[in-house]
DNA sequence: GTCTATACTTCGATAGAC
DNA sequence: GTCTATCGAAGTATAGAC
């Protein structure tokens, strides 16, 4: 039962306008806002443009999150060929416009299943650029691999910048500045150990251990 | 302008009704599927019925938050009275139904003004609750305030449980069991170190160090 | 307290002219 | 590639009878 309509080409301009005006509407109005008719409105477009270019709406959030994960997958590569990925990382979360559109996102999964699977693969390809980058930093930096695996660090790091953005979008900043402290010396405890670690000056082979 | 249509009382059973099915709608289909008609239908009653019981969607989603921050706050209380209030408010969270609907609401409060001044306050009060009755076993568990503010580590406990329940909604599990062995490990560790500071036989005074 | 009836808006999606 | 025209469904909300 699949229609036969005609569809406009990936690359075009166009295409390109509706999706960045279906960014801003989830972000400022949320998901459920996201009509073809709005989002043709704040493109300054016709609604049927919508239908022109992407099949359903469905299409269209799933285009729409592709293109979001390869800008976000292009400046993270960029972001964790740093001194620190591991700071990089965390710093690469804050942002609130990405946070508030996968919040939004995650939630419209929930009733669209095409959504739900476009975002589970986006997470898990960014953990795992995460992990590829910054685990050697963390072993160096003293954290046995065992107890903290990289993993769980990285999905550690990923869950509290999400969730601080999180709060701050509903006005709540309750233990925001604690948190951030806390990181923010472990990030420099790490660092300053890999540090050490880099220059293999003394205490060569046993690792500085880390206490947090 | 005000409306001065006739309001159903609060303790109705069919507004119980109503909000039930809101739940439900919310949770398995998404905040964008929960329309009055929607809601009514799934309470098997007509839909006219919730502008009876509540003035606008928006007063039914208050309504919503308001009975369901009730309840939480009363199994927290009960919770948080146990042996360990930490692991309570670690397990607490972990309640599939409660951070699937809260994530929902949480997206929800994007656009509708009402719907975010009631999560944030909910959101800090059972922070603050939690925060209340775990501090002393932090303390206990040797856990330095000034380098741990309790309201950090409360805040860190909910943004993970959080996190791993949003992530299992769209299917993905990467790194969940390795961030729930570190959790488990941690709790074991403050609730050993309380144990042995509650028997005042050795080193009194100094509180054992947790190295995590 | 629940019903029918209704006003008005917006939605997703399509057909076909230009 | 963009337009007009249109379909049927679903949305919020209200008025008033029973």
């Amino acid at each position: 039962m699949v229609s036969n309509r005609r569809i406009g080409l990936e690359n075009s301009e166009t295409r390109g306008l509706l999706l960045d005006a279906a960014e801003r509407v989830i972000c400022e109005e949320g998901y459920a806002a996201a009509s073809s008719r709005r989002i043709a409105k704040r493109a300054g477009l016709k609604p049927q443009l919508v239908y022109y270019y992407f099949r359903t709406m469905d299409d269209l959030f799933v285009a729409l999150i592709r293109r979001r994960v390869n800008r976000s997958i292009e400046s993270l590569a960029r972001a964790l060929t740093s001194k620190h990925p591991l700071r990089a990382a965390w710093e690469f979360n804050r942002a609130p416009i990405d946070t508030v559109l996968s919040m939004e996102l995650m939630a419209m999964a929930n009733h669209r299943k095409a959504v739900g699977m476009e975002i589970k693969h986006a997470g898990e390809q960014i953990l795992s650029m995460q992990v590829g980058a910054a685990s050697g930093s963390l072993q160096e930096g003293g954290l046995d691999p065992d107890e903290y695996p990289p993993v769980a660090v990285m999905l550690l790091i990923n869950a509290i910048s999400r969730c601080i953005v999180m709060e701050n979008k509903v006005g709540s900043t309750v233990g925001h500045g604690e948190i951030e402290m806390i990181v923010e010396r472990w990030l420099r405890r790490l660092e300053g150990a890999a540090q050490r670690a880099a220059v293999p000056a003394r205490s060569r082979g046993r690792r500085p251990k880390v206490d947090c």
